[in-house]
DNA sequence: TCAAACCGGACTAATTCGGTCCGATTGGTC
DNA sequence: GACCAATCGGACCGAATTAGTCCGGTTTGA
């Protein structure tokens, strides 16, 4: 119950082009190196990206990816479900089921309200609030996480 | 990036088991046969269970399988922790980490906060109240749930 | 003492994850 | 047109995780 180092890489990736200029066309090579992921790997997941339409790629002498939208258009759930497909925190959220049960099922109906919950985290959650947020260090985010029942105050 | 059948099994099991009479004792290979769930796998998931003290097995003849607390005492998130150990959405928010980057990583930051949504809803959602939703049967929860940005009002 | 039940750990099969490899294709450059 | 630079696409592969199974051990009631 993780998620993907795949989508984690992708993320990676598209704040990684998006610190560079606007429009400004990268080697995977350069990503690769600079992020410290598989060249081969990473070249798989802009291959995806680049179907979901959210890079643009050039081959041929002088080509690289682009971003295809402006940092600020692309959320961390485009990118995941250009990667994993159709979210599904449970087998029973995927869009093929195969679980007897189904409906008047009460367990799958928490699973999508977690779900839903992350899903509206990762839409509201752009590449460019990654990146900017990457820019300013200083305080990690880790441990002092809203517990249970108090959730951080993110956005507003 | 999915929830494990142990958990799904884990709660199916607990409902089951407060369904009966409140202290009442199951044989586990009753709840197997009810729940079509495979009796020596629900076995394993009752003993992590009863280790984290969610339910109390008896051995011996006449033995089986009580729920420890009020249903309305055990959330899923216990259940969940019991069997899949401490939550972590993502590798970085684990705790031993392997992640070089860690300070100042925005990315294991918006994870972090979606784990936190995800565990408020398990932390809020109770056996009792799985039961409660299972027995009042009718209106399945598929695709009404919730889109991005629309968040179903649960508890207020 | 015997049988009924869970306990515990070792084991296994199937699936997913995390990649690698390589030939094909596309586009510049000379 | 030859050649090189780059991504594309799919096949492949090893490791890890998931989803179980098996079996001997222990506890307990009759
Ligand atoms: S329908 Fe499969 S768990 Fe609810
Ligand atoms: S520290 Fe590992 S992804 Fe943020």
């Amino acid at each position: 119950m993780q998620i993907t180092r795949a989508v984690e890489y992708g993320a990676m990736g598209l704040i990684c082009l998006a610190r560079r200029g606007p429009g400004e066309t990268v080697l995977l090579e350069e990503i690769s190196q600079e992020e410290s992921i598989p060249a081969s790997f990473l070249g798989k997941i802009f291959q995806q990206m680049s179907r979901a339409g959210l890079v643009r790629s050039i081959r041929g002498t002088g080509g690289g990816v682009t971003l295809a939208k402006a940092p600020e258009q692309i959320t961390l759930l485009e990118i995941f479900e250009a990667i994993e497909g159709p979210m599904a925190l449970q087998r029973c959220l995927a869009p093929t089921v195969t679980c007897e049960r189904q409906e008047g099922c009460a367990l799958c109906g928490v699973f999508e309200q977690a779900q839903d919950q992350v899903k509206e985290v990762f839409g509201r959650t752009t590449v460019a609030d990654l990146l900017k947020r990457h820019a300013a260090p200083g305080q990690g985010h880790r441990r002092g996480g809203a517990a249970v029942g108090k959730l951080s105050p993110v956005v507003e």
